[in-house]
DNA sequence: GAGAGATCGTGGGCTGTGGC
DNA sequence: GCCACAGCCCACGATCTCTC
């Protein structure tokens, strides 16, 4: 695999350029690692490029390698999750490994390799993510570099919560969201739609904000989406519903 | 068919090198 | 000196092949 090596301040450049178009995005402070926050939560950033592994007879195999730092001890120790990100320039495309499993091997080893495929890499397409089983378990998500967005929204879809908690289901089949489970845009639409005069129209454009540009989903996905969307009923209500 | 040894496939991680 | 990438060797499990 032919790599063009980009700058680190260029590749925090190239997400930010993209992360800027999410209202709730905060850029906090660092350039790789880089601290943010999105959708209310906080996350440690670390991009690398993606480049050949240099396997005599896998040309194919590509990687990127996490070195030992001493700022990676403060941010394993953190209660942030650090998500290691592979960015492969040709394809414009992204690899997230197992974002709790990165953060377990900062500063295990000099230097910790994190593999995916040039094949997986040339098959993502706009709106999907191309979650691949590796060999040795691993499970990267890869996906374009412009739906960064959405891949954030559902992170936890993809590698499950840090500590023993349920499965999540994956929202995003072929491109299209078809169940909204995120607490932060329930939020958002609960007044628009939980009330006698819904304003289904405010809604879509609120979901659709929110989840950024996803060509698969046409207008009368968002609208279903939205007439679907379910407010659970809150701790309180329910010990109400009980007395 | 079963067991042993050889070979292959895949990933881990170290060192070297060059740029800043 | 630090960092990132290039290049390499090594470990190990899986699979294949040979022999009995």
């Amino acid at each position: 695999m032919k790599t063009e090596k980009i700058l680190p301040e260029t590749l925090l450049q190239l997400m930010l350029n993209v992360f800027g178009a999410a209202p709730d995005f905060v850029y906090k402070s660092g350039i790789q690692p880089f601290l943010m926050e999105i959708g209310g939560r906080e996350f440690y950033i670390y991009v690398k490029n993606l480049s050949s592994a240099y396997f005599k007879t896998r040309p194919d195999t590509t990687r990127a390698q996490l070195p030992v730092r001493e700022d990676f001890e403060e941010i394993k120790l953190s209660a942030i999750p650090f998500v290691f990100l592979g960015y492969d320039s040709v394809n414009d495309v992204i690899v997230c490994w197992n974002y709790h499993t990165a953060k377990q091997r900062l500063n295990e080893r000099k230097s910790v390799s994190f593999y995916s495929r040039s094949y997986f890499q040339e098959e993502v397409v706009s709106g999907e993510f191309l979650r691949k089983e590796l060999k040795n378990g691993d499970t990267p998500v890869l996906f374009k570099r412009k739906d960064i967005i959405t891949f954030f929204r559902s992170i936890d879809s993809f590698f499950g919560k840090p500590t023993g908690s349920e499965d999540v289901k994956d929202i995003i089949v072929d491109g299209k969201i078809n169940n909204i489970t995120d607490k932060t845009l329930l939020q958002k639409l609960k007044p628009l739609l939980n009330t006698d005069t819904p304003h289904t129209l405010e809604a879509i454009k609120v979901t659709q904000q929110y989840y950024g540009d996803l060509p698969q989903m046409k207008f009368r996905d968002w609208a279903n989406l939205v007439k679907n969307v379910q407010f659970s009923v809150s701790n309180e209500e329910m010990k109400c519903d009980h007395k």
